[in-house]
DNA sequence: GTGTAATCGAGACGGTACGTCCCGTCTTTGG
DNA sequence: CCAAAGACGGGACGTACCGTCTCGATTACAC
C-alpha cells in the first residue's frame, strides 16, 4: 500500500544498520522494534510500514550483508572434489562454533522456526545461494564420475550440512576441524563410486535432475 | 534456595500438564507463564520459583511424557544395521514432517537455541537418550564388522539425524519417507566397510571407544 | 518528560471519573491502578505515565470536582464574624460526620500521611483553598474590630478546624452540631477583644498581617 | 480461639521490637508483615494468629513503648494552669515537627483512619490516657475558677490539641515554639473567665461533669 | 514556483505479559 | 499442640514492548 518510491533510502540504512548492531550487542532475543528504532533514530512505524515486524528487518539486515558479495561465488574446481569443499566445510564449522559469528544465524533460525512464511523467504535468499554452490560443485563432480551417479544432489548437500547444524543447534559436541573433516570424509565416503554402490534405492526423483 | 522437599506434587502435575495442553492448542510463541498459572489453577510464583520461566517448564513437561515409557528401549539387532534403522529414521521424519507432532520440538530448539542452559539440560535430558540408542546400535554393528572401525559413532549418528532436522528446520524440501529412506542409505554407504576405507583421517579421540 | 500537548483528553477524563466512581464504591484501602485502569478503558501506562500512582489520580480527582464551582466563594460578611461563621462550621462537622462523604477526606489524608510530596500539593490545591475563605472573613474581621489586632490568622483558623477534625480522626467523641457550635463558641471567645486581650504575647510573624 | 497460656513470651517480645525497628528505619508504609516475621525470627503465623496483622502489632508495640512510663503522670498543679500546660504543648509540637518521633504517631494515625475498629483500640490504649491527663488538669482549674464553669473538657482539650494535630497532618505551617505558645494563649482566653462570658450557649451533657 | 499528499520522527495510546512483592492460608517438621 | 519455616493461590505492583494511532515537519512530485 505504501508508495516505495518515496521510500527514505536513509531510513532504510539506519534500521538495517542498527538491526544488525543490535543483534551483535544483545542478540536475537533482546532485540525490539523499538529498540531498533530508538538506536536507528527513526518512527517505529517506518519499520512497521516496510517491514511488519523485526523478523523480517533482521532478514533483510543479513541479506543486505551477505549480498554485499554479490553472491556467493562458485567453488574452484580441480577435479579433487574433497579438497574443494574442505574449506567451505571448514568455514561454516568456524562460524559456527564462533558465538559471535553465528548469533545472526541463530536468529534467522529461531525465526525461521517460528514463522513458515519467514522461513521460506529466508531459504530462498540465504540459504539456497549457498547451498547451490556446494550442490553446483557436486553436480560437476558428478558428471566427471566422482560421485555415484544415483545420488540425489539435495540429499547429498544436506548430508555434507546437516550434521554441523545439528550439533552446532543441540550442542552435542565441540565444533572443531576435526570435526568438520571428519564429517567431510564420511559424506565422501558416502558419495564415492566403488563396491559399495548398491543397484537397489533407484534416485528418488529430484529437481538436480534437470 | 526453596525447599524441594515441601514442593506439592498436586501444582506440578497441573502446571505441566496444562503447559502440555496450552503448547497443543495454542503453540510455543503464545505460551505464557500467567497462562499456564491460570489454567493450572496456580499463583505465578509457584512457577518462577521451581522453573524459572517457560522454557524449563515445556522441558519438564516433555521429559515427563517421554519418560513415561521408562525411557527409550533399546533398538533390536538383527544383524542387518540398516533394516534395524530404517523404522528409526523414518519414524522421526515423519514425527518432523507432521506439524502438530513436531510443534513441541519447534518450541524446545527455538528455546535451545536462545539459551545455553536451557540446551545443556535439553540435550542431557531429551537429546542425549534417544541419539544413544542409535549410538548403541551403531556400536554393536562397528564390533560385528558391518561398520568401518575407525569411525566416530557420534559423528555417525548424526550424518544419520542431522541432515532431516536440517531439512525440516530450513524447510529446504519435502519429509518424506523417500528421504528417509534415502539418507539412510547414504549414511550406510557412509559407514560400511569396503574398497572405500582408505587409510588416512584417523578418528578422532571419543568417549564411543570405550 | 512525556509531552503534555499530545496528552488525551479523552483518557483524562474517563481515568479521574474512574477514579471517583471507584471510590465512592469501594473506598481508598481497595482502590487500585489496575482498577482505574481497566474502569476507564485505559492503559496503566497512561496513569503512571500522567500521575504516578493511585495518590495524584485521586487528588486530582477531587481538585476536579471541588474546582467545578470555581473555586470556593467568599463567605458572606453580615457584620456578625461567629453567625456568618456558624454554617461553614457545621457543614464541615456535617461532612466529616458522614462516613460516605467523608472517605475521600479520608483517603487524601492517609496520602498526606504518607507522602510529604502528595501532601505539599493536596494542601496547595485544595486545603488551602478553603481555609483561606475563613481566613478573609477572619481578617476583614479583624479590621472591624470584631477580633484582636494581634492574633495570628493561621492561627485562628486552626484554632477553629484543627479541633474538628482531630476528633474526626480520632474519633474521640460524636461530631455533632451541638460540638461545631461549642467550638465555635470557644473560639469566638479566643478571638474576641476585651478584658482578656493582655499584652503579653506578641503576634507572631505571619504573612496574614497584610 | 488459641490458647494464650502456651502463647511465646519470647516471640511476642521479639515481634514488637522487630515491629519498632521497622518502624523507625522504613516507616509504615513499607512496613510489611512478612518483613516483621523475618526481622524477628517468627513464622508469620504467630503473627495472624496473635494480632491479625500488622496495625495492632504496631499499636501493640507502642502501647508496650508508652506504657514502660507506667502510664502518663498527673500534670503539676501550680495554680498557674497556662504555666503548667506550657510545657505539656511544646512538647507535642516538638514531637509532631521531629519527622523521626512522629513517624509512629504518622502510622497509627493512618490505621485509625484505615480501620473503626482499630480507631476505637488505639483511641482508648494511646490517646485517651494522654488526654485525661490534660483535662483533669483542666477540671481542676475549673473548681478553681480559672475556667469558665460551663466549658465542655472535651472540647477545651480538643481546641488546644486540635490545632497542632492539623498543622502537622496538613503541613500548614511549621512547628514551633511559637506555635505553641500561640495556640495555648488563644486557647487561655477561650477558657478564661471574664466580660467575654455570656449567657448563651448552654454547657453540652458531657461526661466530663461527673 | 507552489500546492498537496505521502513519509518521516516522535511518541501517546489500549493492551498483554512480564517478573516481583506481599497478602493471608495451609502444610510440614521439630521441640 | 505451638512455633519456625515457608510453599501455596491470589492479586496488584510498576515496567517493557507490542502494534496502532495521531501529530506537526519535511519532502518530493504534480500542477
Amino acid at each position: 500500500m505504501p508508495d516505495a518510491a518515496r521510500r527514505s533510502e536513509r531510513s532504510r540504512n539506519a534500521i538495517l544498520q542498527a538491526a544488525m548492531d543490535l543483534l551483535q550487542e544483545k542478540g536475537y532475543a533482546d532485540l525490539t522494534v523499538e529498540g531498533i528504532a530508538a538506536r536507528a533514530g527513526v518512527g517505529k512505524q517506518t519499520i512497521y510500514r516496510w517491514w511488519g515486524g523485526r523478523g523480517p528487518v533482521v532478514l533483510d539486515a543479513l541479506v543486505e550483508k551477505h549480498s554485499g558479495s554479490g553472491g556467493p561465488p562458485a567453488l574452484p574446481d580441480t577435479g579433487d572434489l574433497e579438497a574443494d569443499l574442505r574449506p567451505v566445510i571448514r568455514a561454516i564449522v568456524a562460524e559456527l562454533a564462533d558465538d559471535r559469528l553465528s548469533a545472526t544465524t541463530r536468529a534467522l533460525t529461531i525465526e525461521t522456526l517460528s514463522s513458515e512464511d519467514f522461513a521460506g523467504r529466508m531459504r530462498d535468499r540465504l540459504l539456497r545461494p549457498q547451498l547451490d554452490t556446494v550442490k553446483n560443485r557436486l553436480r560437476s563432480a558428478r558428471a566427471a564420475g566422482q560421485v555415484r551417479a544415483g545420488v540425489d544432489l539435495d540429499q547429498a548437500v544436506e548430508l555434507l550440512i546437516g550434521p554441523m547444524y545439528h550439533r552446532w543447534m543441540m550442542r552435542t559436541g565441540p565444533l572443531t576441524e576435526e570435526y568438520a573433516d571428519g564429517i567431510l570424509e564420511l559424506a565422501m565416503a558416502a558419495l564415492r563410486p566403488g563396491a559399495a554402490d548398491r543397484p537397489g534405492a533407484p534416485p528418488t526423483a529430484s529437481s538436480d535432475l534437470m
